[in-house]
DNA sequence: AAATAATAGTTGACAAAGTCAACTATTATT
DNA sequence: AATAATAGTTGACTTTGTCAACTATTATTT
């Protein structure tokens, strides 16, 4: 690969860690950690996920879920119901307050993302999500 | 802002998380954690900066960063030299040894474009390359 | 079927990362 | 001269994350 590409690609990927070093800023008013909430999120959007599932798909170490997860159940946010398949495993999923908790978090994401990119017009706005689009064209295209 | 906008936006953010994640992946490997490749970083390309000049850059705590830097003195990578004007503040360079470590750093980081990007042909790259830069355009249009 | 291996999740011990406040030395302001 | 501000250091602490040993259960091998 060209040097020149490299030199860019890194200075992409450098101006846009800030971004999402500002995005995640909200994360530190919030209760939770970013790991917590990306945990909140899978269970959201995948309802009765198993811990395995947790582990594959946001490869985090399974000691550290366990806590996590046992901290979310004291806090009333998860159920967990032993599989009748399978007594080792259990399937995981948000409670009432869980939804609504992870809806305030979810919520609180959008309202960064307005404050940092909230002065576009709308035409940029528009402009600005078809690179985006077009960038994970590219990038998937390939794997 | 649309709903539709913020939707977009944030899965685009989700997507190039897990690329920047990819590409820090090769830090773990490293003998240095994230902030201290930073602040290399920051020291190779502005040689002189006191420790306040980094904490405004990469807003770290200046504990932290004073036992980083402490860290990096022991192993003779960064040479600190009391400014003379002001004997609290000391300017801090990389040494021999510093850069090259952080030489090294950096093509690891180059070598880990490499293989996130290098599937792409010549022309994808280009394209690429200019939907990073015109996201650039965009954003900072409005700082 | 019994023995062995593999898997799901938990727990303990620990290491790394990061925060906060108190402190020293020096410089700037009143 | 007294007071406040700044640069950086240090101690105490919390949070975050890792690793390996362990229990219980299920799957595989013999």
């Amino acid at each position: 690969m060209k040097q020149s590409f490299t030199k860019e690609i890194r200075a992409f990927n450098r101006f846009y860690t800030n971004i999402i070093g500002l995005l995640d800023r909200h994360i530190l008013d919030s209760n939770y950690s970013l790991p917590e909430v990306r945990i909140l999120y899978e269970l959201y959007h995948h309802s009765g996920l198993t811990a395995s599932d947790i582990i594959a798909l946001l490869d985090i170490d399974k000691g550290y879920l366990s806590r996590i997860l046992r901290r979310f159940e004291k806090h009333k946010l998860v159920n967990k119901v032993t599989s009748s398949t399978d007594k080792r495993s259990a399937s995981i999923k948000l409670t009432a307050k869980g939804n609504k908790e992870f809806e305030n978090l979810d919520s609180a994401s959008n309202k960064q993302i307005e404050e940092v990119f909230g002065n576009l017009t709308e035409s940029e706005c528009t402009a600005l999500i078809q690179k985006f689009t077009e960038i994970q064209q590219i990038l998937n295209n390939k794997k």
